[in-house]
DNA sequence: CGTCCAGTTGACACCAATCAATAGAGGTGG
DNA sequence: CCACCTCTATTGATTGGTGTCAACTGGACG
């Protein structure tokens, strides 16, 4: 069973328009999942297997990726606690393969959940397949966002546009958007996900921290003036929306 | 009604793991839907507002996309006749903004279905909710895909594998890839997909053109050399598959 | 106290953007 | 039917943002 204790960043992930717990618990309750603790760099998910489960992140930093022949690798999702992964699943073939790997970033709590269960549940539970496919359209949302910042947008947008983002999406809705929080992503991770070398977004990184807008350190983030930052990379929230 | 008449393109947007054309009868039946004719150039949906409808794309092509500050556009997707448009809609909230705008090119045949309608029909059958699911799952592949690109990958791969994908996309699965296909795409909106200056996306093609792998003319594409091009573009049409 | 990895900084090269100009292709009206 | 206009395609010259290569620092950890 799922541990409704961990409270509304797991609810948020499954549940965000239900307005009562009563309405959570009737489908969450349904759904047969496993608590996991998994060590920093773990594979969650390798790409091109079709036997991975899904999950709910509980606890924990993730990330999807690709690598490349060229050897070059392309990060192509960051998951915080609350989201779901890999749960599109239960709507595809048995043996259609992943898409991407998963990889945690320090130690990670889950929730798994097996797929076959999950696409049996998700036949009989329409509410259970509305959340999701709600779920996996503000998953998309955030990707085409991605996808405009790496296209179109300059190196000191993408960057600062990356951090909003994360800034919103780990705070809670409910107090406002954080202005400080930790993050553990790597100098390495960040710069694959947005398609920039590691030395161009230290320097730029530099430069928004002389700038008095961000600063990265130390594991944690802190957005110096939010205003401005908003300005200079055209970040509208309005893709985040759980509704 | 929907026009079942309409054939295997429409039905497979809806129904790609339907076996038999009553399963698809079954629920493409409950979806009452309008068919329009739209001349080229129309938007059919606008980026920000929260009174579109759902559509099929039943003939033509359309592409969705977003306009910044800064003058320049990246378009997020391409639609070929079958694909679902905006149909994660039925999951969200009444007020949800669109998130792009969409756009079509050359006149296009379309289905519209009322966004209340989708919403609850879409809560009485499971089937046609797993069904769009799934659609939304290559939907989030194929946008996946095209992340790597503009993050990690040279202009002449992106290029390849932009015209790689659409071959397989236009293409019925059941006779094989078409290496000739028409395209009204013009140069500016594929460098636009791309993330390339239409300039730029014209020298390479030359270059294509020269190498003989591929030849893009008055409307037509044309893929000379499929193998030597999905090496180049390292493109691997896995995460295209229909199931 | 050496090793390793993330982070930092500098010099240089290069891919692709920008600016500028022209050529075609398709449509429209006189 | 041609002149004209607009949009798309094409090509050249130049610039610039970002990648690459290389070296060094500093903290974490055994």
């Amino acid at each position: 069973m799922l541990d409704l204790q961990t409270g509304e960043n797991l609810a948020r992930g499954l549940y965000p328009g239900a307005a009562t717990s009563d309405e959570r618990n009737l489908a969450i309750g349904s759904l047969d999942c496993t608590h996991r603790l998994y060590p920093s760099d773990t594979e969650l998910i390798r790409y091109g297997r079709s036997d991975y489960f899904a999950f709910i992140m509980e606890k924990g930093w993730a990330f999807s990726h690709r690598s490349l022949k060229s050897g070059s690798r392309q990060v192509t999702s960051i998951y915080v606690a609350g989201d779901l992964i890999g749960f599109s699943r239960g709507s595809r073939a048995e043996r259609h393969p992943a898409d991407a790997s998963v990889c945690t970033v320090g130690a990670a709590r889950v929730a798994e959940v097996e797929p076959d269960l999950l696409k049996r549940t998700l036949a009989n539970q329409p509410t259970l397949a509305q959340a999701i496919l709600q779920n996996e359209a503000r998953v998309s949302a955030i990707l085409q966002e991605r996808l405009i910042c790496l296209g179109r947008r300059s190196a000191r947008s993408r960057i600062g546009h990356f951090y909003l983002e994360l800034s919103v999406r780990v705070s809670n809705a409910d107090i406002g958007f954080t202005n400080r929080f930790a993050c553990p992503l790597s100098q390495y991770v960040v710069s694959d996900a947005l398609g920039l070398s590691a030395e161009h977004l230290n320097r730029v990184l530099r430069q928004l921290r002389l700038a008095r807008l961000l600063q990265v350190r130390n594991g944690h983030v802190e957005i110096l003036d939010r205003h401005r930052l908003g300005e200079l990379s055209d970040f509208d929230p309005g893709y985040l929306s759980l509704k």
